[in-house]
DNA sequence: AACGAACCGTACCGTACGGTACGCCTGCGG
DNA sequence: CCGCAGGCGTACCGTACGGTACGGTTCGTT
């Protein structure tokens, strides 16, 4: 159980799905709120039931994170006729997708969980949610930063070193900001500051790596 | 008790430093393992001992966290007769200081800790996380960007954003990465890249701000 | 020597929570 | 109409752990 990482869509009857929208929510309001007991009353279910389906408190915390990081799916972006201008407009709709995520309470809620469970030997969750996350856009992004250097619009050895350029250009320290709770740092304010960091980000990953770029 | 943070050195008898040790080294071995009982029979002391020293079970764990962040101090780089060479030799030290700390054991389970935490109403255990992590380095890079500026061998409108980005070339997703137990990501490994790491981000860094770099 | 403070070890209490058992209700196939 | 499977609600059990109490020991002070 703890080994089988199901990648797929697990398939979740409706009744399950509300179990496990119920606990989601009971992990956002309060993170270590989510005693089965609580997921219970909260889904007028029994606790039998959340047993028999999830085998036990971990089954249903993967499964509910599973579930829900599963449905983090970021907009495909265009990538036929590549000029200049739609290469950038994409790389910014990754920034927007990536900066939108991480900030969002659910998926603040989704890697708090993940570190605290990996802080007990436990790394199923931990692999789930970067899966899900930043590796999902990795795995979307690449192919587009390779066509882009196809297209001689961009210039750089490794896609690998480009794409974590990227996602350090755009994360920065917000996401651990959150993830520790900087009040600094409410929600409202980074989100309104989303679109200057999303230019800001492009501007400088193209800075780096684009074609007339200097660097080595 | 919870809202009073004391920033300045608490002063620990050497008996109570011994206490915390056994804490922290009990938090690094195994995260969730801090219950009272098992630091009083590490430490040798008896539960009273701890709960008179440390108040409750919170306050030992901030104790712990707030002495043992306290001691991450990094060398501090010689400010004197900035020309391009030192200044590059003082970015990169601290490219370097903040890659080996992130990547150290202690930091992981201090920062896992502290997320746990927040994750939990409770934000002391983040703030003083940040406060002699991110923002100490923050403190201390500031002024030498400044420096460098003053000297026309940066450019920037603000530090804080020349901050923010040198920290997100640096760090990029290692921390999130090793926060969530990413297997693919052996210390070993990543210490073994840290000095490449460090010329990579440095090179980068003043690509961007360097006083010849084509930024608007 | 006598006293008391600090502290160790251990036993103890109350509670919270994971997990199980059971009685009851509902809906559906024969 | 009967039986039964699935599921709800609740009661229950065992354990782990935070927190407290207490007897015994060491050590410094007078």
């Amino acid at each position: 159980m703890a080994l089988t990482i199901k990648v797929n869509e697990e398939t979740f009857t409706p009744r399950q799905q509300a179990v496990l929208t119920a606990a989601l929510d009971l992990l956002v309001e309060n993170g270590d709120g989510l005693t089965m007991t609580a997921v219970a009353r909260r889904a007028s279910c029994s606790k039998e039931t959340l047993y028999k389906w999830f085998g036990d408190r971990d089954g249903l915390l993967t499964a509910t994170v599973q579930w829900q990081a599963a449905k983090v799916r970021m907009p495909v972006v265009d990538r036929s006729h590549l000029n200049a201008k739609a290469l950038r407009l994409s790389i910014e709709q990754f920034a927007r997708d990536l900066l939108t995520v991480i900030t969002g309470e659910v998926s603040i809620t989704l890697n708090r969980t993940a570190v605290t469970h990996a802080a007990q030997e436990k790394d199923s969750l931990g692999i789930i949610v970067l899966e899900n996350g930043p590796l999902a856009i990795r795995r979307r992004l690449k192919p587009i930063l390779e066509a882009g250097r196809d297209a001689r619009l961009l210039r750089f050895d490794s896609s690998e070193d480009a794409y974590r350029t990227f996602f350090g250009l755009v994360v920065r320290d917000v996401q651990i900001r959150l993830l520790l709770g900087d009040k600094a740092l409410t929600q409202t304010n980074v989100v309104a500051n989303i679109e200057a960091d999303v230019k800001a980000a492009t501007d400088q990953f193209f800075a780096l790596y684009g074609a007339k770029a200097n660097n080595p």
